[in-house]
DNA sequence: TCAATTTAGTTCCACTTGGAACTAAATTGG
DNA sequence: CCAATTTAGTTCCAAGTGGAACTAAATTGA
């Protein structure tokens, strides 16, 4: 039986080539994330919204990261707790808090990068520098366009 | 607050866009597959193998799809109860069973994938046609790569 | 050849997940 | 200017998820 087959012949081929890849190198990064930092998915995707917005709502990260907002909402609970992130009312709308990272949620960002950085190098290791410079340019313009049309 | 900031900015640019993708496009397809067939994802990715290998043992789809063997296991008893595969004791080995898709399965199988081709069509419209075929051809690289190299 | 190990599949259970309903605050429009 | 609607965030709960332990069958090796 050889596993590459399906590749080839699905109906919906790149669209199943990258839930295949997000699940091969996402998911058990989130696994191992998991163990060694004690942060479920929605508090890591908070921290990882927070350490490049210098201040998100939590309905914010809910858009960003395509979560449910009671998922962040739990998250935000929880690292507040923990004293990675900061949550202030905002002083112009009673309803949204402003959150931010802290120094300890930005370092425990940089540790956690490095899992999925090293990750993302494996299964790019197939591909030549010029290669992967233009899936970057392709990989981009289609996450972009996904990120900027309405669903 | 622009929501593609993070594409240019993250420490894992691939990876992170491919999972953003993944979510973007395939989970929302999970949920209207569940909506619209019944069917939950394990259900779904074990037809959608079925339905491009003549046959397999529920340990191939779990590898096949990465997801953990008891969802697959679960899926099984489901499907072969809606008449949708089949499962025949293996002569051979008695430890496994040999599955396969009927054609209401198949017929099934179809109707799905209309639901993914047109969520795949609709964030692939950002490319031309010439870098939809380079994306075809790097992203197969990257996932032919990824299956066969041990986790 | 048979004890020890490996492999396929299942069951159990604790945890995660996310929809839906809810509260409170802001905005809209008549 | 106030009633109706929209929006941010939370809580509740039913369903899904996946690790771990288990049974049964096959394989390995001394």
């Amino acid at each position: 039986m050889d596993p590459t087959h399906i590749f080839d012949v699905v109906e919906f081929r790149d669209a199943y080539r990258i839930s295949y890849l997000a699940n091969a190198v996402v998911l058990p990064g989130y696994e191992a994330v998991k163990h060694q930092f004690g942060l479920n998915r929605g508090e890591y995707l908070l921290i990882l919204c927070l350490a490049h917005y210098p201040m998100l709502t939590a309905q914010d990260v809910a858009r960003l990261s395509r979560r449910p907002r009671n998922t962040i909402s739990r998250a935000v609970h929880r690292l507040v707790d923990d004293g990675y992130i900061k949550r202030a009312p905002d002083p112009e709308d009673g309803r949204q808090a402003r959150l931010t990272i802290t120094p300890a949620g930005r370092a425990l960002n940089n540790e956690i990068a490095v899992v999925f950085r090293k990750r993302q190098e494996k299964i790019l290791s197939a591909l030549t520098g010029q290669e992967r410079q233009i899936l970057d340019v392709l990989l981009q313009k289609v996450a972009v366009h996904t990120a900027i049309s309405a669903d």
